[in-house]
DNA sequence: AATGAATGAGCCTTCATTCAT
DNA sequence: TATGAATGAAGGCTCATTCAT
């Protein structure tokens, strides 16, 4: 899909600085190490990618372009909000189960770079977490979801919860537990609360 | 209220490190800098600590340790399990408020540390954890909290939450949001779900 | 004369090393100087080798090496073991008055690196004074040497008259004597002894 | 003999300045380790030597003050300079398998000290090759010792033969041979050469 | 005289980046 | 475009020495 035989090196050296920096981490990660997994010259290195730090960012940049466009085509599939957030969840989930590597990289290494935390303000975050809070302004206009909720915190929150769970996840190398399982709990959980239902309320 | 002037020197160290790191990230900081804010010789540091990484796992351990008492007191003055994690979600996020240095340090720059991630399964942020998942358990005994949800779960999905709305608001140095507010809108969520109320469900 | 060009830099650090080394001391040269000496970037020394210690390792086994080469093929050169270690003797006092910095750097700040001392057995060593064992075992089958001693004691016991002789002269930087004269007096001494000839033996 | 106790301490930092020097060198050895082994605080070290170096020397001074004083008077114990000499190279093998630590530390640790080799004339250790100096003389004079070798040159040959020797059974633990018998071996060197006796010469 | 906590100068080594080929 | 040898700034850490107690 997105095979592009022009910048065929620049492919294999993103490629393996996701392999890289997944293993050893950002600041343990040479460059002359991507460069050998790359099978190009160190040089060769700066041709494409300005710093060490833009590796990263376009890591993230790129992949997370792709991702996106997916999540997204994915999610508004469905119908009704409720249903597109509960795909959305199951989506991100399902990424990081079949991008271990990648979500390592997103999840702990992309931390490691002051620049990408400090001057990246991320308008590739900034898209992904705009899917979740335009499926909750849809929500609170159909009236499936609570007017009282701001659409920008439950954004922070839902992707905090997602992320803790990812990164659990990842360092753990999948031993713990099932994250389409996961899936199914945080859904349960933003979208009805923990609360135990109130038997009386339907009695009239 | 310092109670032990002996470790006058290590604590000084100590929040001088907070300060440094939070400011220029631990990988930026050098440990010069972090002497010379604390006010002793370069050589110092390594009277207290074994190298760089442990001064921040210190950080960490101690305030950690601190912190967990106060929360654990706070919370568990509440009656109910409900009520008890509201106060949980009011009081991380206080603890947020009142030590944006410190918690720029959790939630930034301890995850800049490959020893912090790979090797600290962290004793202090499992027993963090594990007061949120004894809240969920002991509501689920006394039947305020619903069945069909892991406290495990929930445990990673509400202290990734308040974690991801921590570092915007630490990132953003507070510019963007009302910290006391976000508590209660996290609560609002995990607590009934971002679902609409049935109307229908009250009988009226 | 020079043969290989491609090792140019590598040489040039060796060289530099031994002057450095030379003028200073093992332990109180600093790699910053005999990059500057060598007229490379701090940096390219550990290109060509992996640390201080190993630079002192490879001056000594690449400089001995030539210079066994040559002793041993102009030793043998001689006819009889008694000449032979006559031309020993002289050659290796040539060397030293010949080539004062790598000699202070045999004689003396080889010994400062533990890891020479400690771990070098030395396989250069071990074949130098192997030429003298040699020798000596040779001159006992040939009758020209007596029997009643030990090749491998002899071999200590000239190498280190030589090295005492040799390290004075070079710590007192040539002043004191003529290391033509003492190679004469030493061959004298390692050949004849110390004793008076006894007149009656002549027998008349 | 030399009981003192006034100076309890400063011989106690010596002892255990020659266990640590002689186990790990004087480079690797640190002042600290000095002061634990002696039981004394690290401060205390240095009212009773002005620094490292110091130590090392005193160590020197002192120690072989006591031993050219045995040596002396065992020497010239022994009538003509033949014996005297034979005595001599004894003695000294002697005491280096007697007192392995503080050989070890006179045969190879004291050249790590700049300080000992290039400032250091080393009184003692010229008081020392004198003692084989006069010997040398005196033999010249009653006629047993030939004429055409120079004194400074045999007293540093000698020294040189046996110090090597000394080194190497140092080195090696004294797994590889009988230091008497290489008494005997030098001595026989020495005195009558590694020439093999003329066997007409006597014949008349 | 004795302590030992504190000092701080000093240096080896790493590694992101450059540039001549 | 590509190379990879060369660069050189930077910093964590050590340890001989000092000095207030």
């Amino acid at each position: 899909m997105f095979v592009n035989n022009k910048n065929n090196k620049r492919d294999r050296i993103l490629k393996a600085a996701v392999q890289i920096f997944a293993r050893k981490g950002f600041y343990n990660s040479k460059v002359a190490e991507v460069a050998r997994q790359a099978g190009v010259a160190d040089g060769t290195i700066y041709l494409y990618f300005k710093n060490k730090d833009e590796i990263l960012i376009s890591i993230f940049e790129e992949e997370m372009g792709n991702f996106i466009a997916g999540i997204k085509s994915e999610v508004f599939a469905e119908e009704g909000s409720v249903s597109r957030l509960k795909k959305f969840i199951h989506t991100h989930l399902q990424f990081v189960r079949k991008n271990p590597n990648l979500a390592q990289v997103f999840q702990v290494e992309l931390r490691q770079s002051n620049r990408f935390i400090k001057e990246y303000t991320g308008s590739k975050l900034k898209e992904y977490l705009d899917v979740i809070g335009t499926l909750i302004i849809q929500g609170q206009e159909e009236g499936s979801i609570r007017q009282d909720i701001h659409p920008g915190l439950v954004k922070r929150a839902l992707f905090g919860a997602l992320d803790e769970i990812a990164t659990e996840w990842v360092l753990s190398r999948g031993g713990n537990h099932d994250l389409d399982e996961s899936a199914e709990q945080v859904a349960r959980i933003f979208i009805d609360g923990v609360i135990a239902p109130r038997r009386d309320s339907s009695g009239g």
